[in-house]
DNA sequence: AGCACTCTACTTACTGGTCAGTAAGGTGTC
DNA sequence: GACACCTTACTGACCAGTAAGTAGAGTGCT
C-alpha cells in the first residue's frame, strides 16, 4: 500500500481531519473513536495508538488551532484593520458552508464545564488569543480612523467577537443570521459594506 | 410521607428543575438520567415513568421556557424598550451567578445537529421567538427615540441577541466578559449606562 | 364495613448497545 | 532485532430504554 505516505504519519494528521469536521458539527461530547475509525477505515485502537485518551486528541486539536490561528495572524499582518476584520469573516464564512460548522471558540466556550482539565487550560488559552486578536483589531481600527464605534477597543472587540461566534450557532437556526450579523458588526464599526 | 405533597406530581417538577440545572451547564448531550435520578433520589426507571425517552424530557423542558418566556414578555410589556432591555440584561446575569450557566438558546442551537427531531422544531421555534422579541425591542427603542444606532433594527436586533448568547459563553473562561459586552451593547444603542 | 377494582407512582431486574481504554500479538521496514 | 503501526480480543463502565411487579390511594358496589 503505497499511497500517498509521508515521512512522519499520514494516519495522524487524517485522525485530526475527521476529528475537526466532527468537534465543529458535533461537538466534544457527542463524538466517539468509533467515528473516526470507521471513517478511517482502521480499528478502534488504531485511534488509541496515536491518541491514548480522548483528551490527548482533543489537546492536539486545539494545539493546531492555534498553530493555525497564529499562522493566519502573520499573514494578515500587512493588511489594514479592516482588510483583517473581513479575512476573520471570511473564516466564519467557510466555517458555516462546511456542513453547518461553528467556530471552535463557540464550542469550547458551551462545553467547557464538561471538558478534562487539559483540554480546559489549552481552550482557554485559544480562546484568549482569538479575543485579544479581535481587540487588536479594533484598538487600530479607531487609532488609524478607520473605524469610528462607541465604547472602547476592548469592550467592542469583545463584542464583535462574541456576536460572530454566537451568529454561527444561530445560524444553524435561520440562515440568513451570519450575513445579517457581520453587516450589522460593520455598520457599528463605522466601515463600508451594510 | 406527608412532605408537600402536590394535587398533580411534585417529582415530575423536580425532574425539570435538576434537569434545567444540568442541561445549562453541561448540555444535553452531557447529562444522564443517571445524574437526574441520584440527584433525586429516586430510581432510574422513574424519570422513564414521567418521560418515557430522554428527548420528551428535552421537548417539556424547551416547552416550559418557552412559556415562561412569554410570561416574561408579558410582564414587561409596560415597560419602555430600554427598561426591557435591562430584563432582559438581568436574565443572563441570573444565568451566569448560577454557577455559569449559559442561556438555553446557545446550549441548544449549538447542540442542534444532534438533537432527536422533536427536539430540534421545539428549540427552533423557541430562539426564532427570542430573536424576534429582541427585534421588536430595538426596534420601538428607534421608534421612540430613546435608541440610536446605525444599521436596520433586525439586524442590530439579531446581533445583541447574538452576542449576549456569546457573552455567556465566553464568561465561562473569561469572569468580565458579560458585563463588559452588555455596557458595549449599551453604547452601541445609544443608551445611558456605559 | 368489607371487598373488588383501577390508577398513579414508583420499584427491581434486565437488555442490548456504546463508550473509552488496554493487553498482547502480528507485520513490514530500516 | 528493534521499531512504528497497526490488528484482534477484551474489560468494565455507562447509557437509554423496557418489562413485570408492587404499594397505596381512591372509587364504587353490596
Amino acid at each position: 500500500m503505497t499511497q500517498g505516505s509521508d515521512p512522519k504519519t499520514d494516519t495522524r494528521k487524517r485522525i485530526l481531519d475527521i476529528a475537526e469536521q466532527l468537534l465543529l458539527s458535533r461537538g466534544f461530547n457527542a463524538f466517539s473513536y468509533q467515528h473516526i475509525s470507521s471513517e478511517l477505515g482502521v480499528r478502534n485502537a488504531a485511534i488509541h495508538y496515536h491518541f491514548p485518551k480522548k483528551s490527548d486528541l482533543g489537546v492536539a486539536l486545539i494545539q493546531r488551532y492555534r498553530r493555525r490561528f497564529r499562522r493566519f495572524i502573520e499573514q494578515q499582518a500587512e493588511l489594514d484593520p479592516g482588510a483583517q476584520l473581513e479575512a476573520y469573516f471570511g473564516l466564519s464564512d467557510s466555517y458555516y458552508r462546511q456542513h453547518r460548522q461553528i467556530c471552535p471558540s463557540g464550542i469550547l466556550s458551551t462545553e467547557f464545564l464538561t471538558l478534562p482539565e487539559d483540554m480546559q487550560r489549552e481552550a482557554a488559552a485559544f480562546i484568549d488569543e482569538m479575543r485579544q486578536w479581535a481587540v487588536d483589531i479594533t484598538r487600530r481600527g479607531a487609532a488609524s480612523g478607520q473605524m469610528r464605534y462607541a465604547g472602547t477597543p476592548e469592550a467592542i472587540g469583545m463584542m464583535l467577537f462574541s456576536a460572530l461566534q454566537g451568529a454561527l450557532q444561530l445560524a444553524r437556526i435561520d440562515d440568513g443570521a451570519l450575513d445579517t450579523i457581520k453587516r450589522q458588526v460593520r455598520a457599528v464599526l463605522g466601515l463600508p459594506g451594510h
